[in-house]
DNA sequence: GTCTATAGGGCGATAGAC
DNA sequence: GTCTATCGCCCTATAGAC
């Protein structure tokens, strides 16, 4: 048993999604956060760059989920069909979280803030543009790719955005692969 | 001749963008903004919300042109048709500025600094919103609304980013036009 | 206009794991 | 020994409160 209790990360992220819910975002600093998860200000901000940062450390395996996922399509797939087999596997990926209502509560309190929206806007932007270096790579039209990967982005997000907020559960993939079809009927 | 010199906000924006490219925008502070612009930090805060928002003053202005054209738009034309119609107006509106620098010099700044790039993606997150609600207000079905309002807003920011970027003028309006077709090719 | 709390970065010290 | 995580105290600028 080591001097420092284990998953720090973990813990502050679980902390701060509490306190973002309750007392609020605004209401909550990053004092609040570190005294709750049992360390100091200074380890907070060297494990996340600013007090958004809590929330998305996650993004990156979504990420190299998405990008395994473009890679591992048929090679004959055209841009829209490999990004969108990227945009499933992202779905996959959230719905075996192991605490399945963590994305709601999440999404929750992003809505709620318009700094934490701007930073989720930042991500689904990057998402978009490794989307599209990905089609590129694998032989389409920079131009073509990029449409595609907005439009898988873009799918994913309108999806995304109705399973978080629906009372009902729904099947996340289904609802990307709906949103992904409505783009192509766009014509 | 008043107490002040008039137009305090069109110089604070002009001195922040100055001061954005060089030295750069973790390099300035507000208070050089406002020292340069002849006014208080106080002053500067009241005119903008933060230190990002300096540049982002006149998307009020493009939204409100958007929306008119939308508005505008024959009664029966499909979402995307009236979408694209407020995404010429938006192209139009930018190609007649008094200077035409402005906009590619603000862009270099946006394009250097993450942080100015989530405020500027928040605000065309925001632009797609009303766009959609506008086009469900036309009576356009909520989810087809949504999507061509996202894809005439990816459009333009395809587009966009290609008019800020490219080494010889070309014409937004000709490059919206021709993004919204692919998006429209993608069936 | 003045005052103040908080974000967030720099740097050195410390204490564990290996 | 090295490497890495944590901590403490310095600081400034932001942005909101008074």
């Amino acid at each position: 048993m080591g001097r420092w209790e284990p998953d720090a990360r973990g813990r502050m992220t679980q902390a701060a999604l509490e306190l973002y819910l309750e007392p609020g975002y605004e209401q909550t600093t990053v004092a609040d956060i570190a005294a709750r998860a049992g360390v100091t200000e200074r380890t907070f901000f060297r494990h996340f760059s600013d007090k958004r940062e809590v929330l998305f450390s996650g993004s990156t395996l979504l990420q190299e989920a998405v990008l395994a996922a473009i890679a591992a399509a048929p090679e004959d797939a055209p841009p829209l069909v490999a990004a969108a087999a990227g945009m499933d596997a992202a779905a996959v990926a959230l719905q075996s979280q192991p605490d399945p209502t963590f994305p709601r509560r999440r999404a929750a309190v992003i809505a709620a803030n318009p700094s934490l929206q701007e930073r989720e806007l930042l991500k689904m932007a990057t998402l978009a543009n490794a989307v599209a270096e990905a089609l590129t790579d694998r032989g389409a039209d920079p131009e073509e790719a990029a449409v595609a990967a907005e439009a898988a982005g873009a799918a994913f997000r309108l999806a995304f955005d109705r399973w978080t907020t629906s009372e009902e559960p729904l099947d996340l993939r289904a609802l990307v692969a709906e949103g992904v079809a409505r783009f192509r009927a766009l014509g």
